[in-house]
DNA sequence: CTGAAAGCGCTTACAG
DNA sequence: CTGAAAGCGCTTACAG
């Protein structure tokens, strides 16, 4: 608990300016290989290490990234905030995050804390609902996966994965799919259910016809199994024989449904979700999802950040469909298909 | 992105000094009201806010806690971490989070890092292996759930909670068990074992022998079910009837080792978890496990970083057992038992 | 009760 | 190439 050692006191014990251990720190090239020594052994001796908040009252830049996610018990937004934190990591720099449990005024009051600390930058992962808080930020905030404000946002190209999922329950011959939608309050939820409505039609216009009828929740587990069971309550010949979900947590759900009203999966219904959280695979059957490029996603959202002339653009990473055991063939229709 | 108003333009717009506005913004009672109510029309004014950063310089106190986790995609730490978030902004703290990935290197440099930022303290929750690591650092640490080398740890009592499951299945008629143990290099792991393990020996001398087997593995998934199924593999005679895991994660990979080899839980074979994750009360059937009181033991946790008298003392909080549909009386003994 | 001033630990023009 | 000095935005003894 010693007092820590300061530039001045690593300036007398090796006998030079703080001016020039300053320099030698900053590794300006500018400084008598001397002197250089005699500051990095001063430096060694002491265990100095740099007063980071005075160096970012000096240059009011500092090397912290906020981060707001609205929960980070959501397993798709720990993923995010693991890749964020490692992104930032490799840029050199550390997250601060918090939480606004998809309520409004905590987003709020956590982007002004952060900005109060003088982040770099924040990246927010906007909860439900239109935040139309445009703030005065002296600093870049961008949007991730979820649109905050109308500050630029990076995000998988949702529609286009979704897409993903058409075609391969089409393939599977299903023409009967039943859609649970995610909330319409999320760009995501929308573009998901968009884009997937969009790839029904032009099959549906191009070859055989597509029954899609859409159901609407939230993004979790209790929505899908609340969802999948109004479903599966009718009688055989009305149920789908494939049901897509907008998350994984909803797949997860309708896969928990499907067991107690014993309908087997895949034999006698698909189950598709989206994100590839860890659990995807780890539930039974493993689940048939689209994968979003979290990593990506955060290197992008952390590299625009930290860019100074960085665009307003949007930008879009694709996402990729990951095929396991959820998903098979529709039932009764045999090889008659093909 | 205009410039960011300070204490002294707060100042010259209320016509007093900048010691003046300091003072009213501390709250202090000795300033005439004129001025105050100046200041803080001055403020409203301008959208004054302190800048942080000056404020934790000058006092070398700031509001800032970091916070290092093995895994924040490990849903158990999430929730911690959730907690201990929730836990610091009630005393108004923010938190900084960094994952060590289990790797004491990267743990090490992460709380270096936050020193170099004087946070106000430090929570970690110790990566596997032993960190021998002392650091003298000038605020306060404290380990939360897993030790970090020798800091104060506040956790679940592991051994007492291990016992509620040991009583759970005794009740129900499990004459053999196995039990599958978490990493012996941590000390969860240890006593979540060692209090299994004296809780069975204490039914064993005081009523029916119990046959326990003991196998070891990591705490995630896989390892539950590389463990389930070998003892699954085995003769339907040679197979314990009730497995305990040391983890939900665990307990959730033999669930699922379970439905492979077509071995009804409850009716076959009783599953207990440990944690209470999330996941425990959707997956099928639901667990039957251990609650860790995760918002009482980060609270805890940041009292005690807060508190400057804090004793050096550990600090063990109750777990308690949550019944559900993964344990069920002993197969194949009917009411015999009675 | 309030102002002027020092100082937290750095960085960086400015001289020399 | 290097030192002396100013200043980042605050807080807080110190006078008055």
């Amino acid at each position: 608990m010693r007092k820590t050692p300061t530039v001045k006191d690593v300036a007398v014990e090796a006998g030079v300016s703080v001016g020039t251990v300053s320099r030698v720190i900053a590794g300006e090239e500018a400084v008598r290989p001397v002197y250089r020594e005699k500051v990095n052994a001063a430096i060694a001796k002491l265990g100095y290490r740099p007063n980071v908040t005075a160096r970012a009252l000096r240059t009011s830049k500092t090397d912290v990234i906020g981060l707001v996610v609205p929960d980070i018990t959501n397993p798709f937004f720990a993923q995010l905030a693991a890749s964020v934190e490692r992104a930032a990591l490799e840029a050199g720099h550390m997250v601060m995050l918090a939480s606004s449990h998809e309520d409004l005024e905590a987003e709020q009051s956590h982007i002004l804390a952060f900005l109060d600390r003088s982040v770099r930058g924040i990246i927010v992962v906007a909860s439900n609902g239109n935040s139309h808080l445009e703030i005065n930020a002296p600093v870049p905030i961008i949007s991730l996966d979820r649109r905050f404000g109308s500050y630029p946002l990076v995000s998988t190209d949702h529609a286009q994965a979704a897409s993903l999922v058409v075609d391969h329950l089409y393939e599977l011959g299903h023409r009967r799919i039943a859609y649970i939608a995610g909330p319409p309050e999320t760009e995501a939820g929308r573009m998901r259910q968009k884009g997937f409505v969009t790839r029904v039609q032009q099959l549906s216009e191009a070859g055989e016809t597509i029954e899609l009828e859409i159901v609407t929740g939230r993004f979790d587990y209790e929505s899908g199994e609340r969802a999948a069971r109004a479903l599966l309550a009718r009688e055989p010949g009305d149920r789908p024989t494939a049901i897509a979900a907008a998350s994984d947590q909803q797949a997860i759900g309708a896969l928990r449904a499907a067991r107690d009203f014993k309908v087997d999966v895949p034999d006698q219904l698909s189950v598709t979700g989206f994100d590839d959280i860890t659990l995807a695979k780890l539930v039974v059957p493993r689940l048939t999802t689209v994968r979003q490029p979290t990593d990506r996603l955060a290197a992008r959202a952390v590299e625009r950040l930290l860019d100074q002339k960085s665009p307003d653009e949007d930008e879009m990473v694709e996402g990729s469909l990951i095929v396991r055991r959820s998903t098979g063939p529709v039932p009764g229709r045999g090889s008659s298909l093909a």
